[in-house]
DNA sequence: CGAAAAGTAAGGAAACTTTCCTTATTAGAG
DNA sequence: CTCTAATAAGGAAAGTTTCCTTACTTTTCG
């Protein structure tokens, strides 16, 4: 139900949220430019712009004398942080509320010291901010990305044996509350899939996005890297599951593999035993690909030509396989293909992978590769956090003058 | 982007909007109560009530003297027809705007004749509004569920080589035009799946209702009966898929099946040939339940105790393989379970599904029966053209009055 | 110098709110 | 049983908020 009447307020509110909008999405505008794209007059832009500015959300570009005044949003009004959490690092982009990077690092994590993550959090966090000129308090919020699936209902983080340091039940709540200082105000964070977040990632700035040939809003994002993931993105939105895990396949049984019963005890089985990377480098070198790790031995099959075939062929019938029941579940229009392995394997493997799938079900969704070669996952954690910064901005401002 | 301007107009469509909402959920209200409910004082109330009444979208109940005037949605403002389609007949009911059921009929049909589909819809919609004594131009909508899926893009009906007659590619366009005379109005026609109906009855009528203790947006809907298909509602929305095949499970490869290739020319295989009724009537008999059906055999096994647990378990067993997929994609909160064969298993066969897919998979979604025993297809038609007639009529009004 | 664009000011329209008044019903006291 | 006071409904008038239109001034640029 709505329980917001429809007073007059609330039309400043809506008009305020849409003028913001527009000026983080296209740039500087004039006022003028502002009122044609709100639909709203040249008087009530400038008022409008105004009530912006009194609250430090937007600022004018200087401009000589009584040209026309560009506006734009105020890059410092706001500052965010994206983390993402691998077994070897930490990696951190802190941009402002533009998007523009304004730092960036990374902490490797030692070996055999498993230190508390949210130590460690804090202390790349403050690295960063440090060399960004900036504290912690004045972050609105972080967004960190892993290789494991928070659950909505209790924050654990599930599906994430290889992050140790990262299963304590209160790891949300400590994040929330020990990253800076008594007296000062804590950002919000939020834990996400990485594969979510490279969703996230693709439909802003990747194939999928507003403009681009292949926007859509409906789409899966298939993931191999070290692990086995999928995103799945239903009219705009992820969807997570009712326990965060929703797109985690690499415990579902496949066709062709025997069932594995007791699924919460046995950690082999299902589609990550078929297309895992430790599978793949198995079957690489059965057909005489070797390289350090699957990925490597995937790219040199895929630079090979018709003698890496034989190798691509049955590792695009097996990823066919697993990409199956998602099909047959959601039907989704695009399947984006990411993750290091399937990055390896290009353009090749992405053709035998679309005759494979096309083969053994009914709905023909396109297969594409990602393009975003450059940290997806810290792209998709920035923008997510941008978004929500944005929201809460917006909220505020319509309080605040109400 | 929001093209609407925040013009002192939206309001008023906004608040016309939620009212006609409020009445249609809560029936008969006073002004002074829809005031409250909307947040609106009292004079605005009285307003909007007049404007809705002058629209002919609602009226006052007859009262005495000056009593406060209770007034309701008009159920001869509009009506709608929901058609539940089957090899062996048409059903037709048809209600008002108020839900009210003003007529229903059945229309067989009739052995070794194949007819042409519209002039069924044709034929069936004239004796139901003959019996309800309303006349075909004065339906605002149809929708018609049938055990096949229309694909979004080109309207075609795919999935369904069980219903001759209706696979001609302009249906969509001729049930469009072709159900009344020249000069007269011809109603809006969807054509839908009849699991995916099932899933809009269960989530208006059914245990994911709105106050139901199940209460849920995120869900899914097994439905087996003669075939086998599932339902996906994402945040209260049905989710159909790109080309509308989203659950279509029948095809799909499952776990201790062999792979079936080229599936658009191959018919057998998948999870069909493992849950379908020919199958599970056939491993009935194995284990000592004959019937003329597969619902029939399982029923018996269901009554029988732990004679027929063995039955039950198998069956079991297979359900949950097909289920698996479809929970590790989505990951939902609640799996209703209807259609002929799992009412006919009934709370016993939940029992060992449950327990067999928590052994296979790792969330763990609650699995329960429907209670919407009578005709969820057509119930969800219904839901599902009032849905959408109020939409219009709220548009209408608001465009009227502007 | 004049036209076009930007900014500003004033008056008006649409929607909602608050306040007050009248009228009818209802409950309780005599 | 009758009268009176409280309560609630309906309605009218005045005031707010938000936006629009129109008209005017200032500045830039050809």
């Amino acid at each position: 139900m709505d329980q917001v009447p429809g007073t007059p307020s609330l039309l400043r509110a809506i008009n305020d949220r849409t003028a913001l909008q527009l000026l983080s999405e296209q740039g500087p505008l004039t006022r003028a430019r502002l009122g044609a794209l709100t639909g709203l007059s040249k008087p009530t832009a400038t008022q409008l712009m105004d009530r912006l500015e009194a609250a430090g959300l937007v600022e004018a570009l200087p401009g000589e004398g009584r040209t026309a005044r560009l506006y734009r949003v105020r890059p410092g009004a706001a500052y965010v942080a994206g983390i993402d959490v691998t077994p070897a690092r930490l990696r951190v982009r802190l941009c402002d509320l533009t998007g523009e990077i304004i730092a960036e690092t990374s902490l490797a994590t030692p070996r055999r010291e498993v230190k508390d993550a949210v130590d460690r959090v804090r202390e790349a966090l403050t690295e960063a901010c440090a060399a960004a000129g900036i504290t912690v308090p004045q972050l609105n919020r972080v967004v960190i990305g892993l290789g494991g699936a928070p659950d909505p209902q209790t924050g654990r983080i599930r599906y994430a044996p290889h992050l140790p340091g990262w299963h304590d039940p209160n790891l949300p709540a400590r994040l929330r509350s020990e990253l800076t200082g008594q007296n000062e105000p804590d950002p919000a964070v939020d834990v996400e899939n990485d594969v979510n977040l490279a969703a996230i990632a693709e439909q802003s700035l990747g194939v999928t996005r507003k403009g681009a040939p292949l926007e859509c809003r409906d789409f899966a994002v298939l993931w191999i890297g070290d692990g086995i993931g999928a995103a799945i993105v239903i009219d705009g939105r992820l969807h997570r599951g009712y326990t965060g895990g929703a797109g985690e396949l690499g415990y579902m049984p496949v066709s062709g593999q025997p069932l594995t019963r007791n699924i919460r005890r046995n950690v082999n089985g299902g589609f990550q035993s078929i297309g895992g990377a430790p599978a793949v480098l198995k079957l690489a070198r059965s057909k005489g690909f070797s390289g350090s790790d699957a990925a490597t031995a995937v790219r040199r099959a895929a630079e090979a030509g018709p003698l890496g075939t034989p190798l691509l062929q049955e590792l695009a019938e097996r990823l066919a396989v697993g990409l199956a029941p998602l099909v047959a579940v959601i039907d989704p229009e695009l399947i984006v293909l990411t993750g290091a392995m399937l990055q390896a394997g290009g353009e090749p493997l992405r053709e035998l992978m679309t005759a494979a799938l096309h083969d053994i079900v009914i709905p023909r969704p396109k297969l594409v590769l990602s393009e975003l070669a450059e940290a997806p996952v810290l792209a998709g954690a920035i923008e997510s956090a941008l978004a929500q910064t944005k929201q809460e901005l917006f909220d505020n401002t319509r309080r605040g003058n109400r």
